[in-house]
DNA sequence: CTAACCAAACTGACCGGTCAGTTCAAATAA
DNA sequence: TTATTTGAACTGACCGGTCAGTTTGGTTAG
């Protein structure tokens, strides 16, 4: 195996280790998203990035670990804006809250199509290489919308007879969905026609129009 | 290229031949669904089948072209599930012809999981090798998505300001991945559930709790 | 009845090419 | 000095597609 850097000294490593890294992953988002991990070489990859294939394995050790890290680097980013929206409305309504949450993930979708490509097509492959990794991320992201859905259920009648997990797992898919096909098949739809869409189903699980902190 | 059958001559084939295609579809359905296309080998899927390679070949003329009709196949059923469940409620009140419907995909998720495996790893991709069959298939489905929905809107006063278009994809789109999650995460989480989570949507667009045909 | 015949269906060894991963000496930054 | 990158060569496995030959089931001729 090629000498790898200190795989744990992230803060050390030169700015140079982080720029190449990033070009990496820029390239192989790009080129994974569109075409799916096992149909995108390592060749390719590392021309696409204006490195040299050596330069890969130095930095990852494996083409399955490049793609680990780039599901994480994604989600990292994700994460952060999903999390930024929610914070932003913080102490305002909870549905508006939502509504931001769900905006920034449209925007999400838009910015990096080839993630949520490459996170559609590799997701629930069974048993997947990044079995492991797509459970943590997938937990990770969840637990973001459970807390938005949370402080909705907190504000507002719900109907309780909808589970909690499934409600989430339908809006967290149908933010995928919906912004990949407007990608891909619709592009003439508006962000805000595709936020509405989703909102339906939070409308539809409030019972009435009842003021926030009724 | 090897000598094809008549490819329009599907009733003066041989029982035999037609065995031998199921046998092909069931083979790779399984293992194309599970691995991605491009991870399983033409060799594994005629093993599979219990069938030598080259009559992968002198019925389908190429992997890919096997890929594609393994899609038409699968959609066949969907669709002829959905139609069916939809007219089973014929003259009924439209939103329980949906949940029927919803809960059909639900069925035909638990039952052909590959299938749908197979077409959220594929769907999205960009130029993908089966793009124009994916945008028929895509449309027919759809077509009976927006049928089930414009019947709920011709029955019940619903919210005009979402787009018809984005509620379909937003309704497929959550109909694909809370059923392939409910398989590959939370197998504990029942049918009902999922559809309920799913027709929260509707429950959104529709206005208010109108008696159908007011 | 049955032997000869035929075309469709099927077989599986084989070929040409591709790719992930490895190695390493030389070059280049910090 | 030391960490990082380069570029090119190499290997060994793998894979899609081909093709000459075999089997099968039915039809026809004698």
């Amino acid at each position: 195996m090629t000498t790898e850097p200190q795989a744990g000294a992230k803060a050390l490593r030169p700015a140079r280790t982080n720029a190449t890294r990033q070009k990496l992953f820029d390239a192989s988002m790009e080129l994974i998203g569109e075409r799916g991990a096992a149909n995108v070489t390592v060749d390719e990859i590392a021309a696409a990035a204006g490195v040299s294939k050596g330069t890969v394995y130095y930095n990852f050790g494996s083409k399955s670990e490049l793609i680990a890290q780039l599901l994480r680097h994604g989600v990292d980013i994700l994460k952060a804006r999903l999390l930024d929206a929610a914070d932003g409305r913080d102490g305002r309504d909870p549905l508006l809250a939502m509504e931001a949450m769900i905006g920034q993930a449209m925007d999400f979708m838009a910015e990096y199509p080839s993630f949520a490509r490459l996170w559609v097509s590799e997701n629930w492959r069974i048993p997947s290489e990044w079995q492991g990794t797509f459970s943590v991320l997938r937990g990770e992201l969840l637990e973001v919308i459970a807390q938005a859905v949370e402080s909705v259920a907190a504000a507002y009648p719900v109907d309780d007879s909808v589970s909690r997990g499934s409600l989430e797992t339908a809006i967290f898919g149908a933010c995928f969905v919906v912004g990949l096909d407007r990608q891909t098949y619709n592009p003439e739809r508006t962000r805000d026609q595709s936020v509405a869409a989703i909102m339906a189903i939070m409308r539809g699980y409030v019972l009435k129009e009842a003021a926030p902190r009724g």
